[in-house]
RNA sequence: GGAGGGGUUCCCGAGUGGCUAAAGGGAGCAGACUGUAAAUCUGCCGGCGAAGCCUUCGGUGGUUCGAAUCCACCCCCCUCCA
C-alpha cells in the first residue's frame, strides 16, 4: 500500500553503525538531520520571535492540532492564509495531531474506536477529535508535516491497555491516510508502551501503510532512559530505513544522542524552552540553575564556548537576576541560548555522522549529562 | 500635658490562656520539568536532633498547672487633641 502523495523525500546522506545524518525536503525548505523541532504548540515558540528562532538555527519547528483548533480554531487561521502566515514562520512546520492530549489531558477526555471526546480545558465545553478530523484540521493550517492521530498510553500500563491504544492506532492511522486530500506530508505513529511484541506489531503495522516519516510516541512519559532506549533498540530496525524516524517529545540531550545512535532523525521537546522559562540553562558543561546562590557574583556567561547571542552579551550574574526578578527578559534570552544548545548539539551530531566521530561526541555528552 | 493605637520568628502580617516554633504573604535556599492546561509546580525556611529537648513574640517582674495572649511598671513608635 502505498499512499505518498506529497513531495516530501528524505536522504540518508552518512551513516556511523545505526547513526544517520540525512536530509529531507519540504516545499517551504529542507532540513538536516539528525533535526530538533522547537515546539510551539501554540502558534509560537514562547519567548521567540520568528527571527530569532532562525537564529537559533532553527529549520523547522512544531505545533499542535490540538490547542490550536480550540483556540482560535483552524477556520480562522485558514482564512488569515493559514499558519505560517499567520505566525510569521515561513520555514516548514510539523504538527502535532492532539494524540497527546489524550494522554496529557487524560482526566478531561473519552476515548472510543471513533475518536476522541474530550472538555475543553479553556472553555469546558464538548468537543470530539477523529482521525479524520485531525488530518481536516492539519491540512486548513497549512502543515508541512501532519501527524496521525494515535493514542499515547501512560506509564506504567497494562499490556492489554497497551495492546488496544496500538489497534486503535493502527485502526485510526488507516483512516488519516484516506482522509488526506492535499500535498502535506503524513508520519504514522508506533505505539506500544515498554511491551516488545506489542512495538514490533505496532511497527510493522504503521509502516505497511506507506507514510513519509515514522514517528516513535508513547515514550518520555515516565519510563527510565535505559527503558526508552531498549524499546528503541528493537523498533527501530522495522522501520523503513529510507523514511525519517521521529522520536516524540525527547528530549534530554543524553535521550537524543542516545536515540540517535539507534537511528532516530527527528526530535521534538518542550524541555529547551520550558526549562529555559524556569531558569535553567542547557550548557557544554552541564546544566546551570539559574537561581542557584553561587551565581550571584559570577561575571562570565554561562558558557564560554557558547555563540549564542546570550553568551556574548551577558553574565550569569544578570541572567540570575532577571530570573529572580521575574524579568521577561529572563525568558528570552535563556530560551535563545537553550535552543542555540540543541540545535548545535544536532549540527556537531551531523557533523560528527559525516566524519565518523559519533562515538566520541557520545560520551561526551554522557559525561555531562548522565543524570 | 491629654486621648487613642501599636511593638510577633529576615521583612510584611495573623494570632487575645493550652490544639502555637507560632496562620498567610514576601524574601531567601533547594529540587522538579521530556509530542507544553507550565514565565509552572514541589520541598525547606529558630537551634540540636531518632523520639525528643532547648531558645523565641519590646524589657523586667507577676498571676496561672500552663502566657505571644492576663496584670504591673518601664522603654520605644504612630495618630488625634492642647
Amino acid at each position: 500500500m502505498e499512499t505518498q502523495c506529497s513531495s516530501f523525500r528524505f536522504d540518508v546522506l552518512a551513516e556511523s553503525d545505526n547513526a544517520r545524518r540525512g536530509r529531507f525536503y519540504t516545499s517551504r525548505g529542507t532540513v538536516d538531520t539528525p533535526a530538533f523541532m522547537p515546539v510551539g504548540t501554540q502558534g509560537t515558540v514562547k519567548a521567540m520571535t520568528p527571527e530569532n528562532l532562525k537564529n537559533t538555527g532553527a529549520q523547522i519547528i512544531l505545533s499542535n492540532t490540538y490547542h490550536l483548533h480550540l483556540r482560535p480554531g483552524e477556520d480562522l487561521i485558514e482564512t488569515i492564509g493559514g499558519l505560517h502566515k499567520f505566525m510569521a514562520w515561513d520555514g516548514p512546520i510539523l504538527t502535532d495531531s492532539g494524540g497527546y492530549q489524550v494522554f496529557s489531558l487524560a482526566k478531561l477526555r473519552k476515548i472510543t474506536d471513533d475518536g476522541i471526546e474530550f472538555q475543553s480545558h479553556i472553555d469546558g465545553s464538548t468537543r470530539c477529535l477523529t482521525p479524520e478530523k485531525a488530518v481536516q484540521i492539519q491540512e486548513k493550517l497549512g502543515s508541512d508535516i501532519m501527524m496521525v492521530l494515535d493514542e499515547c498510553v501512560p506509564y506504567p500500563c497494562s499490556e492489554e491497555q497497551a495492546f488496544n491504544a496500538v489497534k486503535r492506532t493502527s485502526f485510526w492511522a488507516k483512516r488519516c491516510v484516506n482522509a488526506r486530500h492535499g500535498e502535506n506530508a503524513l508520519f504514522g505513529i508506533v505505539q506500544g508502551g515498554v511491551f516488545r511484541n506489542l512495538r514490533e506489531m505496532s511497527a510493522v503495522q504503521i509502516s505497511e501503510l506507506g507514510f513519509d516519516g515514522i514517528a516513535v510516541g508513547g515514550l518520555s512519559v515516565g519510563e527510565s532512559h535505559d527503558t526508552m532506549m531498549e524499546v528503541l533498540e528493537y523498533t527501530l530496525p522495522l522501520l523503513p530505513s529510507d523514511r525519517p524516524h521521529y522520536l516524540m517529545g525527547v528530549g534530554t540531550p543524553l535521550d537524543i544522542v542516545e536515540a540517535v545512535a539507534r537511528g532516530i532523525d527527528m526530535f521534538d521537546c518542550v524541555l529547551p524552552t520550558r526549562n529555559a522559562r524556569n531558569g535553567q540553562l542547557f550548557t557544554w558543561k552541564g546544566k546551570i540553575t539559574l537561581k542557584q546562590a553561587k551565581y550571584k557574583l559570577e561575571k562570565g556567561p554561562p558558557d564560554e564556548s557558547c555563540t549564542c547571542y546570550t553568551c556574548r552579551n551577558f553574565s550569569l550574574a544578570y541572567l540570575r537576576h532577571l530570573f529572580m526578578s521575574g524579568e521577561i527578559l529572563s525568558s528570552v534570552l535563556a530560551t535563545m541560548h537553550n535552543l542555540h544548545f540543541y540545535l548545535e548539539l544536532m549540527l556537531k551530531m551531523r557533523h560528527s555522522v559525516e566524519n565518523q566521530y559519533f562515538d566520541k561526541l557520545r560520551s561526551s555528552i554522557k559525561e555531562m549529562y548522565n543524570d
